[in-house]
DNA sequence: GTTTGTTTTTACGATCTGTAACATCACGAA
DNA sequence: TTCGTGATGTTACAGATCGTAAAAACAAAC
């Protein structure tokens, strides 16, 4: 998965890369917030990790700025010191999922990303859930799409980028991500392939027909389907 | 939210600051009356916080002057010593929607700035909220905008603007405030590209069209979305 | 090698968005 | 009041981005 990191400690954030890369994510760190910031403008993750002492802007600032501007759904795991009572309070309340205290320890932290990691479907595919979005249904084990029980025919890459979006409902999926994720090409953003896959799956998820359903571009990132 | 605040004492300002960027505020802070309008002239700001006791001009002066020149919507708490009681019903009556009294404590001070951002609709994502003021419709799930029932085509710069308009009517909002809540870019002061969507606004929603509705702008400030 | 189905690139028109340009306006100084 | 300076209104435009169709490249099967 790809993870940010909001953490001036260099060591600290050489640690927690080095463990989340060996589990085989893909991490990007910033050192302040206002870098932070600026990152997500221009790209989306699927899990956030905050310190809560950065320089020129606070975690809480951070992360108010991400639910109120950027995004309100992605998951996001707060690191603050073991003594800061008050501080887990605020951060939860301003919509922090999940929380840790430094220092940091291996089995916590892995345990926490898999947890959200398995919430969100990213497992293995042992996840044979099936999504139900009338009138969209998926079919994760038989890996097909029906609109009004409607099979869709589809290849490999459309059925990857449909699935992907559907887990992803309602957020801002950035271009490089969804390269990422679907693709599996990380850089290489100077191609329209995202793109055309899009276009056609608005033809055959017939978007347009479906009067709660949109799949819009949003300019300068990327997409978002979402019911309405 | 951005909060100003007029407090001649140092370290009384710095301990307001500490407690309202840990709470994920923006703070702008002058020491004195004139230099608190010099910069509300140029800005604008969601909360104020104003000291009784300050240099050059007294708090109450500032408020009066602040409500009948400058804004008269923003919320002001005041501040004022424990025993002064006739200074709270001055600062009442001129406008004044809630006080402290010092020593300012960090509860107290939180509770009140947090009611007021409650109030304002900053707390949490109430974006299912639909705005309804003749003969405009907002929609913000579907993220449309209709005049008179005609759905109005808009790019989705100018959607968030017009919203963030719509959510501010009667207030002046500077052009930073603008560009910070709706470009996401701080500083950057020297664009047109305010003004620019703001022409474009102008057109798209008929205003002058509208014998009751009005888009002005407020010389080296900013502008202003009202129903007379 | 050919066929067939999939994926990526290319191409081009449409759209978005900030800047430039210039006319007009507001305000303060003389 | 008049005048000058800087701010604003508006239109035009340029560069970037997006939508989509069609061509090209690729890959697997025959």
């Amino acid at each position: 998965m790809r993870i940010v990191i909001l953490e001036d400690d260099r060591d600290q954030a050489d640690l927690l890369v080095a463990w989340l890369e060996e589990a085989g994510h893909q991490c990007a760190v910033y050192g302040d917030g206002n870098a932070f910031i600026r990152a997500y403008n221009q790209d989306s993750y699927d899990i956030v990790l905050l310190d809560w002492m950065v320089p020129n802007l606070s975690g809480l600032e951070v992360l108010k700025h991400l639910r109120s501007h950027l995004d309100n759904i992605v998951p996001v795991v707060f690191i603050t010191q073991r003594d800061a009572e008050e501080d887990i309070v605020k951060a939860l309340e301003a919509g922090a999922d999940d929380y840790m205290t430094k220092p940091v320890r291996h089995r916590e932290t892995m345990a926490r990303v898999n947890s959200i990691a398995r919430r969100m479907g990213f497992g293995d595919d042992n996840t044979s859930e099936n999504y139900d979005f009338p009138p969209y249904k998926l079919d994760t084990k038989l890996r097909h799409v029906s609109v009004n029980d409607d099979l869709v025919e589809m290849t490999q890459k459309e059925y990857e980028l449909t699935l992907f979006l559907f887990k992803n409902l309602g957020r801002v999926i950035s271009r490089g991500h969804l390269l990422e994720m679907v693709w599996g090409t990380s850089s290489k953003l100077n191609t329209r392939t995202v793109d055309t896959h899009i276009s056609r799956l608005r033809t055959k998820l017939k978007i347009e027909a479906q009067d709660n359903w949109q799949l819009t571009s949003v300019y300068r990132h990327g997409y978002r389907l979402e019911q309405i």
